[in-house]
DNA sequence: GCGATGATGTTATCAATGTCAACTTCGAAT
DNA sequence: ATTCGAAGTTGACATTGATAACATCATCGC
């Protein structure tokens, strides 16, 4: 018992306490508010100390990022189960982008792109995108790397841009929910020249 | 004739040529990349000169939206008046994003959209948005601020949400094409329940 | 003409951030 | 027990956005 009084020179799990600093940095100020030095100085440790554990800044925002795609890929496969994959999965996708807005423009950043080298995290995305591209309409029996179906790719651009469009706040974040239920009636029903739409009665509120 | 070898204390055109340095920083390497001291390095003037004609930095990156929304709102009106109105603007919405990623991320910048007090930028904003809106199938009848039309806001995700996937390269830009036509095809056309793609041959190959 | 005046730029300075180098502390393996 | 490497610390540097105080210049009333 003597050596929990003093500070304690090691932290002992710094890395993960780090990840979650900055986890809580990137949920209330966005991928532009996680810095190294703030989330050592809520940690309370130095700054530098920072570098045993991540490469650089980019490191460690990979690193949250990584965790997201984890989480973004749980949601979707559990979305998977439910018994109208597509629109649950859509509903999925755009409610993750919305609950955790930061963690998704993170995820979505130039910054990360670019990490082609980051094996860990390119897995991570990966699988979170074969998910969602299984529950769409891109059958299994397609071989890992074929061409992507034009569905598919249409489906995850209608949620991906929706997502984005309430984010930024170009649509208002209040009728959020009427959005979705336009975009996601709309994947399995039709609209006609006029835009009017046809309510999908098929989900179970909850 | 005395006055051109000196350097000339005062500039004389100072704020528009630092919005076109910044425009290049932002064509450069993104919004992140826009500074004023990098601006004002470039203009060949002091850093704090920039502060005569700016606010801040903020200030900087709304003018530079401001001549972003007004070039998309007229690349929108262009395609408005093609034979073919929703698919071309469609098209000229994916265009202008890949053709300009900086300023398409700029103007969808967490940063921008808590100006709500920069009237010019809104309104230019509204200009635009207004265009694509009565496009894509909102009824120039619908009385302004009224609620928009569901199939309205699914093309508009629709190309809002490709644009985000290849330019922040999860989608490969070189199929770009390719996915533009699969998007453009399905607004006219339909798909049955297994995402198979019904091509429209409507479009005129250009 | 001409001197005050306000707009435009400049220099000096700050606080904050990411990053590097050199030193310290401490747990574990020999 | 001694050593050795991992984990943290202090100190410093360059860069950035921003403020305050000073310099320059063009223009307007006289």
């Amino acid at each position: 018992m003597s050596t929990s009084n003093r500070p304690a020179y090691h932290h002992g799990a710094l890395r993960p306490a780090l990840i979650a600093a900055a986890r809580a940095l990137l949920d209330e100020g966005g991928p532009d508010a996680v810095g190294l030095r703030e989330a050592a100085r809520r940690v309370g440790v130095s700054p530098t100390a920072t570098y045993r554990h991540f490469e650089d800044k980019e490191a460690l925002l990979a690193a949250l990022a990584l965790d997201g795609f984890r989480e973004f890929g749980a949601a979707l496969a559990a979305a998977e189960r439910a018994p109208e994959p597509l629109s649950a999965m859509g509903e999925a996708y755009v409610d993750f982008a919305l609950a955790k807005p930061g963690m998704f423009r993170l995820m979505f950043s130039p910054l990360l792109s670019a990490r082609h080298d980051d094996e860990a995290l390119q897995a991570a995305a990966s699988a979170a995108f074969t998910t969602l591209a299984r529950g769409v309409g891109a059958g299994s029996d397609a071989p890992p790397g074929a061409q992507i179906p034009a569905a598919a790719i249409a489906a995850w651009s209608l949620v991906h841009g929706l997502s984005h469009l309430i984010l930024d706040g170009v649509l208002p974040r209040a009728e959020a929910e009427t959005f979705k239920q336009a975009i996601l009636g709309l994947a399995p029903g039709e609209r006609d020249a006029h835009g009017q739409r046809r309510a999908d009665m098929a989900e179970e509120p909850r």
